[in-house]
DNA sequence: AGCGGAACCTGTCGGC
DNA sequence: TGCCGACAGGTTCCGC
């Protein structure tokens, strides 16, 4: 599921109704979700904690806990954050449930087993969040940082886009459709692309994270905001997942090709 | 340095 | 109906 606007719509979602809550007792249902300690480890160590703060870095969710220790968790392709005030059994896909005072369950659910949780002592010491790459929501997002970061490259720019360690947080939908908005080929290679395009970019980086944000993220299958209510801006995507559709701007039929390992939708036309 | 490919795991969908 | 392959929003590791 999530890229960088699916995430903070989880975490906003998670801000309102668990910050400030103590985890009142752990369950884990399946094991391989929590890295590298043993399930008995985990709950004790959350066990009694309060939850002070939710936050983002690129596409991981990270608890703030006191006594003073880190929930990180990355949901990969099917995790999901529930909160719910009903108790019931755990489903199918309920990896792991967090009690919190005042009769809250907060559960992490993942159907695919790829997502990730893990606490650390410190963020500056935790190398995946070291490595990552500017926020680009933030202004260390400048066509500056893309010139530095992209022009000696003959790697494709949809390739780079989803580089966490150059901006982090920008996925497999988001990557074809922000080149889509700056109307540069996918296939370009970071070498390749002007001034003026990496200026375009950067807008359009901006513009499409933000649209998405305000529609609340994009369910195309599994993402579901914490009240399992899906997000809005599948009905906005131009290029994701359109293939053989009439491009938006000039009628010709959206093309799909393999980059990575992963689909790219591009119109070959708007696109140079 | 940077690429392609495989692996992690489960489910859905379309074709035959 | 059933089987089989392709595909799915992410990341990491391995070999070249």
């Amino acid at each position: 599921m999530p890229e960088l606007p699916e995430v903070e719509t989880v975490v906003r979602g998670l801000q309102k109704l668990v910050v400030s809550q103590k985890i009142t007792s752990v369950q884990v249902f399946r094991n391989n979700a929590i890295t590298p300690l043993s399930p008995e480890i985990f709950a004790q160590r959350l066990t009694g904690s309060t939850i002070e703060a939710v936050t983002r870095r690129g596409k991981f969710l990270i608890f703030q806990l006191n006594p003073r220790l880190w929930l990180l968790a990355h949901l990969r392709m099917t995790g999901k954050f529930i909160v719910t005030s009903l108790l019931s059994t755990p489903q199918k896909h309920h990896r792991a449930w967090f009690q919190l005072d005042h009769t809250q369950l907060m559960i992490f659910d993942d159907m695919r087993c790829f997502g990730t949780l893990e606490l650390v002592e410190s963020l500056d010491d935790t190398k995946k969040i070291q490595q990552l790459g500017i926020e680009p929501l933030s202004s260390q997002l400048t066509w500056n940082h893309l010139k530095d970061c992209f022009n000696q490259s003959s790697t494709a720019i949809k390739n780079l886009l989803m580089d966490q360690t150059k901006i982090a947080g920008i996925g497999n939908i988001y990557a074809s459709e922000i080149l889509f908005e700056a109307r540069i080929s996918p296939l370009r290679t970071g070498s390749q692309l002007s001034i003026q395009e990496l200026k375009k970019l950067k807008k359009s980086i901006q513009k499409i994270l933000n649209a998405a944000i305000d529609k609340n993220g994009t369910s195309i299958s599994d993402f579901r905001k914490v009240d399992e209510k899906t997000g809005e801006f599948q009905n906005f995507l131009k290029v994701y997942g359109k293939n053989e559709l009439p491009c938006f701007h000039c009628s010709t039929p959206i093309q799909r090709i393999i980059q990575q390992q992963r689909s790219s939708f591009f119109c070959s036309s708007c696109q140079q």
